[in-house]
DNA sequence: TACAATAACATACATACTGTATGTATGTAA
DNA sequence: TTACATACATACAGTATGTATGTTATTGTA
């Protein structure tokens, strides 16, 4: 019964890996716990007593793609020593990492729903909107971007029009296609911010 | 038993309502429909009869959150005749009327994963979408915009700009003041597009 | 007007799923 | 060695949805 920490560890990733499989296949509603269960041949028992419940669960699958995402995009925007580079190969590393199918479903149309509107949003500053604030923010100050009246506003609708666009994205035939197009609409658009 | 086309459509009328507002209140996950039937004096046997299942009974509250909005967008952007002030009275529109506590769970949070992407995305075009593209098209034909690499690109970036700031103004302390805020921020990126 | 068909609404039943309570076995620390 | 804590398992209970069937009254037709 009892294990090394070890292999605790190893169970507690084998289930977060199955339940992120099966929720992005299936959608978080449509998953069963048993079915995640079998898969790892282990009991209920298990995800009650280790994540609380389905949507603790779940919680832990969403932390994860939340990081991957966001060493994703710390990856690419260090790639330049510009500011202004540094936020498009962010967009672009956040279009292509949050349009892909293993991350697409639980970060952007299960995750409201399921962990609440409260809790989705403290994770996405904590993992997403507070860093791009900053960044937008240096651009200020920096001179780069013009005066805003609301630095926040800015960082929501640009936020809300990247999660779209990765939407947008994860339905097209042309994937290359559409992610240069999105990078060339945010492009514009933040023209519309550029001294 | 059964009843006049009038009281009929009443019927289905009141369970709709009762419906928005539960699952407004608490979210379609936490609705049992014995709690909806319950309030509506009636049994359960309505509702699948009227609306096939649970998430049937959804799709008629989401339609109608859909034409709700679609009509203030309508009725404040008539309000001037130039393309330009009409898109912008139609972003105001939209974030004050998806903004409110009955539209905005209901359409933003529980919509894309109750309904599934699929079903979400084919009524967020027929209510949504297709008339801010063809209002953007027009715009870019009258040389209000400059050229832009994908009107598609377009439509979904300032869509989910303007669904993310709608939810951020519902979170808020000072609506006029966020709404004011959200829509500065969208007329300077929309003047990256301007010509 | 009478009657048959249909549908609006109700009830009974079955099943699936989550969560709770409890049990078992084993690692770790004293 | 023993006590404790924990990782995992099992049994049970409750809730919610959906399906099948029943009842009643309107509507359509002759």
């Amino acid at each position: 019964m009892k294990k090394t920490r070890t292999e605790t560890n190893q169970t507690i990733q084998r289930v977060i890996e199955i339940s992120r499989q099966q929720f992005t296949e299936k959608g978080y509603a449509n998953v069963a716990l048993e079915e995640i269960v079998n898969e790892a041949q282990l009991t209920r028992g298990v995800i009650y007593h280790h994540f609380s419940n389905k949507k603790g669960l779940f919680l832990a699958v969403f932390e994860e793609v939340q990081k991957d995402i966001g060493k994703q995009i710390e990856i690419e925007a260090m790639k330049s020593d510009d500011l202004w580079e540094q936020l498009l190969n962010g967009c672009r590393a956040f279009l292509v990492s949050a349009s892909e199918t293993q991350n697409q479903r639980i970060l952007l149309i299960d995750g409201p729903a399921v962990l609440g509107w409260d809790t989705f949003r403290k994770m996405d500053q904590e993992y997403a909107m507070n860093s791009l604030k900053e960044h937008l923010q240096l651009l200020l100050e920096e001179g780069i971007i013009s005066p805003v009246s609301s630095i926040d506003a800015l960082t929501h609708c640009l936020s809300g029009a990247m999660n779209e666009a990765a939407l947008w994205i994860a339905e097209s035939s042309n994937r290359p296609k559409t992610i240069q197009e999105s990078m060339d609409t945010l492009q514009t658009l933040l023209n519309g911010y550029r001294m």
